[in-house]
RNA sequence: AGAGCAAGCUGAACGACCGCGGGCACAGGGCGAAAGCCCGUGCAUGAGGAAAGUCCGGGCUCCGCAGGGCAAGGAUAACGGGUAACGCCCGCCAGGGGUGACCCUCGGACAAGUGCAACAGAAAUAGACUGCCGCAGCUUGCUGCGGUGAUGGUGGAAAGGUGGGGUAAGAGCCCACCCGUCGCGUGGAGACACGUGGACGCUGUAAACUCUAUCCGGAGCAACACCGUGGUAUGGGGACAUACAGGCCGGCCCGGCCGUCCCCAGGAGGUGGCUUGAGCCUGUCGGCAACGACAGGCCUAGAUAGAUGGUCGUUUUCAAUGACAGAACCCGGCUUACAGGCUUACUCUUCAU
RNA sequence: UGGGAUGUAGUGUAAUGGUAACACACCGGACUUUGACUCCGAUAUAGUGGGUUCGAGUCCCGCCAUCCCAG
């Protein structure tokens, strides 16, 4: 994963939180807004409500490899933050990806031709 | 064969496609004066037995070592050994449990002092309710005084235990045996064991205060060092002032500081620390063992919003859609969690030879 | 990473190592034509597992959960 293409400070997940758009999932919510960038930036909150460090390293991964495969269906340009939430520990994965598609197109993510 | 006990090991393997971290290489591409940076390609490599809890002990770093002393506080507790050290480990002793292999025990001192021991019981560390005995009195079966812990019920514990003698009745008052403490002798490295019978017979509790012996300066990799930004607060250094009181430096004493001026440092971010170490493997020797010595070989994560994932196939399996669980400076232990599997030694019972 | 505290009826709090107490709530009963008030009664693995002690909510040790503080 490119480093540049990764939210880090707690100001960017704050900002994120208090003023983009967001579509909640039984899974996941997403939060998004637009950064004046040729690429998307992304960022993953994993409470420590969901498990101890295995369980919150698993969902994570899961997360972030849904995000890599479908990048191509993905508009650019955006700044997003995927919020896990506690029934994601113990979905399939088929479902979780469902889910993240669903969010993005409540807030109109994806690319028309893929749409 | 069944049941059990102890120690140790293991904690799925292989393959395909798409991806990730750091490392090395490149006559590859881009930027740059260069150092180098970014991208790409290739190669090997990349979480645990507990990485966990953060309960002990150390390494390392800084502060304090003009700060010192005392007090306080904390920790440990049979004995011998191992270790860098330990509250850990090994061996052994004592006590307890089990037919046995074996297992369990925070195991110094209550015979230095203080405290506590509810309820019950006459009485709780020392006083006489029922009894027994003596003396005195008189109403002749009662009263008073005294002796007695042997008897009665209580209690976790009742004044060493059992038997005999003795006595008015009794009592280690005396005797025999037993138990314990101290002393002596023998064995042992020691705790201790055995013997002896000279002295003694003392409630329990120190995970009650306390005493004895030993150990402990403080903080932690967000330490710390360097580059860099740089306005206050704040910190450091220098000069001047420093009578009393008060405050601060974890308690007390000595000691130090407090105010003004000047100079310097001082909010982002980055690099190092960062993995070669009380290291791992194999063999020989010493030791009952923990462990140690020697020889040969090996290099085995180093991230910084934090790298192992996704989709499948094959094999072993009752089960592989996985038991407990994710390094964060590093080691030695402890504690706790854990699906299943394997190995070795030993014990008991039954059967066969 | 380091330090500290707490856990007791459904809830909020007490108790010197010796019968677990109080208030509110809930439940049952009495009173009332009925309800409220009032009165009576009932309700506890003491977070969990061990240990010390004659005896543990209390003392000691391990674990679990929750909360707080500093960086």
């Amino acid at each position: 994963m490119n480093v540049r293409r990764t939210l880090k400070k707690n100001s960017d997940f704050r900002r994120l939180y208090a003023r983009g758009k967001s579509a909640a999932t039984p899974y996941l919510v997403l939060y998004c807004r637009p950064n004046r960038r040729a690429e998307n930036r992304l960022g993953y909150t994993v409470s420590v409500k969901l498990g101890h460090a295995v369980v919150r390293n698993r969902v994570r991964r899961r997360l972030r490899e849904i995000v890599r495969l479908n990048e191509p269906a993905l508009k650019q340009g955006f700044d997003m933050v995927v919020v896990a939430r506690g029934r994601s520990v113990n979905a399939p994965y088929r479902k979780l990806e469902a889910s993240f598609l669903d969010a993005c197109g409540k807030l109109g993510l994806l690319r028309e031709e893929n749409a």
